[in-house]
DNA sequence: ATGAAAGCGCTAACAA
DNA sequence: TTGTTAGCGCTTTCAT
């Protein structure tokens, strides 16, 4: 194996000691230009790479960001790592990224390893269990430290802390307007998440746009068997004479779509079908889905962005700040 | 910021010199069970976890692995490092994730980054830019620093490493052949991926099942605008009577099926479509995709499981090998 | 049974 | 202009 350099090893084959040697690396004007080019020719036929430990070790500074994240399957949740990923790499930044796979245990686990002395800070969506659990003691140790930690989608009021998240309740909300204006008066909510915070805003929203002109009636199903998730909605659909439906999450839509070809209803003339989650699903359905995109892109570098800002200059009193990003109805061809 | 507990302070504390608490902490046969006793007490009090950074600074182990992936959104990726973060943090590790976005600079720069002891090993997909410029000196170096690599699915004949791919070849070899068992005649070949290592071997699969009474049909195109894709794709199909359409990835395979559905074409009864890459797409696509799986939940997994190995034993020459995991055809709705 | 000391590779205050 | 030294937090060998 053959050993990476150190500065030790440039030190002695330079006749030099290893603070000279640091010091040339850096250009420091105390260190004169001869000394300092013989460090760089060195340095660079040997392609030197100072230790990363080594580095953090003494600075106390890792240059890495956890992320925590409940999914990486959900296209919401890769596209919002795709955007901290960029920001992260883009500043210097590496980012480790730890799956929960909802689980609050996991999630723990992960908070308390990645602490010691792996990342400078968190992103963080909570997992489901964790919400519905409400437990946050892991989140509270990091705010005794002082360790940054930004949150963005699924986040917790309990937890003082950045967040990033999404207008939910305002997107719901036009996503039913729309459907009404378009004519729409028999309209379903269909949700397989409904433990989540954001689906319990998407529903408020809903409710607040109920016309009186519109009925709306509100159905939520389980997703642990997605076998039973398929017939459920059809059965629904068939049962139900509706004019639209507005799936919480990606796949109800896509569901909802593919079920009314199975009952042979038209989309959108005999019924329209309202997405949230602009993900592949709603871009390769046939018809393509109307949808709210929440530019998941944008919240994970937003996050990012705010994240790095605080472990740029610190602040030893900081104020946390929520960040609504807001949604957008893309008009597609499930609905009129 | 309340700082971290160290040895140092528990030791102060404790009236104890720091070698005697570390040893307590190991349960060191040689410390006094009292003491033992007292120094748990302490440590558990203050939730004292060993400083990460030093003892990867000693022991020049960093118990994290390095994945350089070319993309995330595409699914297969996702599935990939889904199964390789099970394995690794099942075995005690953490995963630093780096995106080429298929670009051969991003590549080297992550691969120089985190080989400067941030990881222990790299799990790698080249970068499709990599695989056309075919430039792997950075590469090269890691082999020269004995650093493990493994590669999976996309990987290059000029590194020596371990690899996991699929049997790619044999994979569209049947997929052709089970189109043609279904009484398929003119079956078009649909690629976006042209350059990259795995679709060349798809296409090598696809040559060997052509058979005396069956017409194969190949057509490229070009994935940088998806605008242009679905219109092609229409075009292509509208002026082909075709009985059959193998997608070389799942996108391809999606647009077909929707471009079918456009232009008044049954599936299965008047096209069938057969992709690949298990993904989302597939499963929630009308009608559903059949589609060759290539497990790659289980190739990220055994890709991990191979680097945790060679990280755990080290022999000082390891002989490369390459593991094939088996694709499997999945039937559902869109052949007959 | 406990402690002192060296060292992992680096930085930086201080000395020469 | 260059070098010495201490220290980041830990492990481990070698005294005591």
């Amino acid at each position: 194996m053959r050993k990476k350099v150190t500065l030790k090893q440039l030190a002695r084959e330079l006749n030099l000691s290893i603070s000279t040697v640091s010091k040339s690396l850096k250009n420091d004007p105390e260190i004169s230009e001869k000394t300092i080019n013989r460090v760089h020719e060195l340095a660079s036929f040997y392609n030197y790479k100072p230790n990363a430990l080594a580095v953090s070790l003494k600075s106390n500074k890792t240059k890495t960001i956890g992320i925590i994240l409940p999914e990486i399957l959900n296209h919401f949740f890769a596209k919002a790592l795709y955007g901290i990923e960029q920001e992260a790499s883009n500043n210097g930044y590496k980012i480790v990224t730890c799956i929960t796979n909802e689980s609050y245990k996991k999630e723990v686990e992960y908070v308390e390893m990645l602490n010691y002395s792996s990342v400078d800070g968190f992103i963080v969506a909570l997992s489901q269990e964790t919400q519905v659990l409400n437990k946050f003691d892991h989140y509270q140790a990091l705010k005794r430290e002082n360790v940054p930690v930004v949150m963005f989608d699924r986040v917790s009021e309990e937890i003082d802390c950045d967040k990033v998240i999404v207008d939910d309740k305002e997107a719901s909300k036009n996503a039913i307007e729309y459907l009404i204006n378009t004519g729409c008066k028999k309209i379903a909510v269909i949700t397989t998440i409904s433990d989540l915070s954001v689906a319990k805003l998407r529903l408020e929203g809903v409710k607040e746009a109920i016309d009186i002109n519109a009925e709306v009636t509100l159905i939520e199903l389980p997703l642990r068997d997605s076998q039973n998730v398929e017939a459920e909605i059809e059965k629904f659909l068939n049962n139900n004479d509706l004019d639209a439906v507005l799936g919480l999450d990606e796949t109800a839509a896509a569901i909802s779509i593919n079920m009314s070809h199975k009952l042979g209803y038209k989309i959108p003339e005999d019924i329209s079908v309202i997405g949230f989650t602009d993900g592949l699903l709603s871009k390769h359905s046939y018809p393509k889905l109307t949808t709210v995109s929440q530019h998941a892109e944008e919240l994970g570098a937003k996050a990012a962005q705010i994240l790095l800002n605080q472990l740029d200059d610190f602040e030893e009193k900081h104020i946390s700040k929520t960040e609504v990003v807001k949604t957008s109805l893309i008009v597609r061809d499930s609905t009129n």
